[in-house]
DNA sequence: CGTTGACCTGGAGTGCACTCCAGATGAAAT
DNA sequence: ATTTCATCTGGAGTGCACTCCAGGTCAACG
């Protein structure tokens, strides 16, 4: 059980496999086994390391600020304090996000009061 | 107080004066008045509609739903149905976008957790 | 009356993050 | 032995939402 094809990393990971491939030409998936047929052989560690991507990108981290935190993460424990800087930012970043969508939730319910109040008239009271 | 430049509507709206001529001609911002020699001229009516389209993308709906919810409103009083379903379709994949991003931070502030663990370690106990 | 400055138009260009394609390869199934 | 199938590569193409540009108009200011 530490041995993935492309196939099943895609499954896994819900990356697809030419996302998989991208993802590991422009560096932020570094090290990727291949067998002897020169395939991609993922194991558990890239499925975690996939998996934070996966947390970040959905997050809205630009891909070139994961490629930064990427290479933070090959560098070491020397980078565990700018590791940990970026994503606390990032965390702040979010928390923003989430206040900034529930306001204009706000905006958004008023207005589907004012048209289930339109919607009412003219029903009988 | 009712009628705007370009330029004042960019700053009030927070959209750019490109993607105001943008969004008129694409058809999201039907009926914007012309002076004499033929500059736009917007009042508080398009401010308001500007808010709310605003508040959409914002909250990540795509143009082509935009474009959907301004022709519904165009449509007059038989499409608030329509209208109030479509926002309240909204509404919900917004709760789902908060919910999201909410377990998303959770992973994340993990990490830092993580992170903050061996940033201290070798510290004097 | 010349120049500035805000605005106009149609259309081209940009940035991001993929996504698709053609042609090749190599293990496995019929 | 041939076909199938997943995978490989480099590079081109896509979709979205703008953003920029060239060339032109027009009212106002000095």
């Amino acid at each position: 059980m530490s041995a993935y094809s492309p196939a099943e990393t895609a499954e896994k990971s819900g990356f697809s496999i030419d996302t998989l491939r991208y993802y590991e030409k422009i560096g932020l998936l570094p090290g990727i086994a291949r067998n002897a047929s020169g395939r991609r052989v993922f194991c558990d560690d890239d499925l975690q390391w996939l998996g934070m991507l996966r947390c970040l990108r959905e997050t809205g981290m630009p891909i070139a600020e994961m490629l930064r935190y990427t290479e933070l993460a090959r560098g070491g424990d020397e980078t565990v304090q700018e590791r940990l800087e970026l994503l606390q930012d990032h965390d702040r970043r979010v928390d923003e996000q989430i206040t900034r969508l529930r306001e204009q939730q706000e905006h958004i319910q008023w207005k589907i009061r004012l048209y289930s109040g339109v919607a009412c008239e003219g029903l009988p009271a």
